[in-house]
DNA sequence: ACCTGAACACCGTTCAAGT
DNA sequence: ACCTGAACACCGTTCAAGT
């Protein structure tokens, strides 16, 4: 008879990484403070212990972690930033189902200053105008990756079928995605030089 | 004493008109069945006669609504899509509370024929690959709004302020957007030419 | 055809209480 | 300090019933 194994105590971080699961598994809408409770084997409200403002504070912390992104500085402004692009690409489609939340949610904490250290990096390599080329590289991966994870299919999944999300890297994309990506980027980097 | 004026009857188009006012002015997620019909001064469940699939169908109208835009054909392929992304940006700036579901839900109905529409329209107008130019020309209007409501410092109002949301044409944004939106979208035109 | 009223299962959040 | 249980106001949706 299996010993009942001692709960491994909640944490912010369990938090989270356990609503991602749920909000990329069957969608938004169905993360919920109980189902969440469920999931981390603990009443529903035990969570409020660590995220005292609740709801509204599970949604700001998941947009703000598939929002914050570091890059070592590269070689050039432009590594630094095509580099910078590229994770957070990658950052956003690991978990569709919050990209509404990402999109949408105003940078705060660790997010902000994410953003606020790339442009430095960015002005540091002698960019002139960093903030509005952060500005102009956000704009463009946000909506890259907003059509791409349209056309890849995903929808709030109907929560019958109980298929996981799988990232689009093999299968799930269209495969001209990264190209179409990488190509965009080159001409607004090249844009961006020329300002 | 006034006599009770004739109710309006419901209609989608009412429905609609009243989420959206609900949506900008308190948040999507105020945004109930039953404070919809208080606005509509209608019991929640007469919505349902006009909206069979009930919430999720009103959600998917609201997408569809911010997201459907014609344009009359223009002297160019270059004007024809300037045109469609001007009006696409003002649609979506005009209702930045259903920004997320726009940027998010899959275009259906009316919306995935208007993309239909305006890739023949570029077609025709001499374009190689008009459709991924207007996948291309998406993601810009799609990424640039987000940033840009972002800045604008819209977020779900608190929902004690009463205070309305105004479009950020004048007072809104920062005065830069327009031109910062022109800029990008020159710039990929003419990476779209040259492709 | 269109709308209502009552009902049901579920939600976020509070608060006092347990350990 | 951390978690539970009961409670409250509010959700979405159904269904039979009214007109």
């Amino acid at each position: 008879m299996p010993a009942k194994r001692p709960p491994i105590p909640l944490s912010r971080e369990r938090i989270i990484d356990a609503a991602l699961h749920i909000a990329d598994g069957q969608g938004l809408r169905r993360l919920t403070m109980r189902r969440l409770g469920d999931a981390l084997q603990v009443e529903a409200m035990a969570i409020y212990h660590h995220l005292p403002r609740g709801k509204d504070a599970l949604m700001d912390a998941l947009a703000e972690h598939v929002t914050t992104v570091h890059v070592e500085p590269g070689e050039s402004w432009q590594e630094s930033a095509r580099a910078w692009c590229r994770a957070s690409r990658a950052a956003l489609r690991e978990h569709p189902g919050v990209l509404a939340l990402a999109l949408t949610k105003p940078p705060r904490g660790r997010a902000a200053i994410a953003i606020r250290e790339q442009t430095d990096q960015l002005a540091d390599a002698g960019l002139a105008d960093a903030a509005g080329a952060v500005r102009a590289l956000r704009a463009y991966v946000f909506g890259a990756v907003a059509v791409e994870v349209q056309q890849s299919g995903w929808a709030e999944p109907s929560g019958d079928e109980n298929e996981p999300w799988r990232p689009p890297s093999q299968g799930g994309g269209s495969p001209g995605a990264d190209t179409d990506f990488e190509y965009g980027l080159d001409a607004l980097l090249a844009g961006l030089g020329r300002r």
